[in-house]
DNA sequence: CCTTTTATATGATAATCATCATATAATCGA
DNA sequence: TCGATTATATGATGATTATCATATAAAAGG
């Protein structure tokens, strides 16, 4: 059949999107092409007149997360003074919502242990997207003065690494309780690392 | 053929060793029932003389791995004392060591984002494992003197947490580089917060 | 309105996998 | 030494998978 000019396009883009959340929730591995192609209202035989593989829909399905990641950390530091916008994103991320929702959240939550086993062309994609991430979190950290240049650098990678690595965890327990506090504590101590916890900004405002 | 009495036993225990360390490598849903009993010298199908399913095997196995990683947790704070235990089990885990030999690591930061996916059983049996590591965590912060009760059990959590993520996602990460920096800035980061870095340590000792 | 183009569908292939029925052979007890 | 026991092997089954060759049909362009 022979459809619009963007026909091709807006299917490509319907296959991509649900591949994303497919990924974020199943795993590299747990995707399969059938499925996803049944999701977006097609059947398998056409993957291939948009995909090279498999791993090429992966990669650009990736490519599209993290970008999609990307968007929801500026709008949820929107309009905010840095200062803020550090702790409001901090408290978006390390949150219960990002942790009851890993299919729409952060890719780097979300696959972590799955990386290691994974395509040297995916990790790749993987690498670049938490590189923009990172860079994204340094200026913040920057503008808000919090820390600056190679410093600043390293305080994003560390922080980024908890952040991610207490919603991971508490994903990975299955025991409520236990998941809540481990996200509300962690939460906490990131943003005293950082001094935008109420208290330090409390303080701040008394000067 | 019939063996001397402790000879399955012994196969017994060589399929869980081998599905352990293949559990860590290559995630629960990569695992493959053949592989593990060819590398421990025997045919898939005596398999279902061992275990009733692969589940049950995977769960036996990771039980075994959570048992050898409270081992190695205590060996690595054999005689030492408790505030400097603390420091020295952080050095300890959050390590490129540790990074480099999944196979041979902690459960938590190897299985991740994996336990979301997992069946009930499995994820009730990781997170017993997870609970027992804490209340030895909980035990050494409280035996050192940074927090008691409540407080030393929420602060276990989530520096542990924190400790997992970076080891985590240092090994999601293929630049070596960025690696190593997130996972040093991390280690720093954590020994300070519980007051176990070198200049807390020295500072205690001029009292 | 008819031909050409091409996005998608049908169906097949080969690989991998967990599981299980049955066969084999090694050694223990007699 | 021989028969019973049983740990392991052989081989099959059915399910799922990525991939691809080929068929179909819709619509654009003349």
């Amino acid at each position: 059949m022979r459809y619009s000019e963007s026909h091709k396009e807006e299917t490509h883009l319907k296959i991509l999107k649900i591949a994303g959340r497919a990924l974020r929730a199943k795993g590299p591995d747990g995707v399969g092409v059938a499925e996803i192609m049944k999701e977006a209202g097609l059947t398998h035989g056409g993957f291939y007149a948009h995909f090279k593989s498999k791993e090429e829909l992966l990669i650009q399905a990736l490519e599209g997360v993290f970008a999609a990641s990307k968007r929801k950390f500026l709008k949820a530091i929107e309009g905010l003074p840095p200062h803020h916008a550090l702790g409001a994103y901090i408290d978006f991320y390390v949150s219960v919502t990002q942790r009851d929702n890993p299919a729409n959240g952060c890719p780097i939550t979300a696959l972590n242990s799955d990386m290691p086993r994974q395509s040297k062309k995916f990790r790749a994609a993987f690498d670049a997207g938490v590189k923009r991430l990172l860079g994204t979190l340094r200026d913040l950290i920057e503008q808000a003065g919090v820390a600056a240049g190679d410093e600043a650098q390293a305080l994003a990678a560390s922080v980024f690494s908890a952040m991610a690595g207490a919603v991971a965890v508490s994903r990975a327990v299955s025991d409520k309780r236990l998941s809540d506090e481990m996200l509300e504590t962690a939460r906490n101590s990131i943003k005293a690392r950082l001094g935008v916890d109420d208290a330090s900004l409390s303080g701040k405002y008394l000067q």
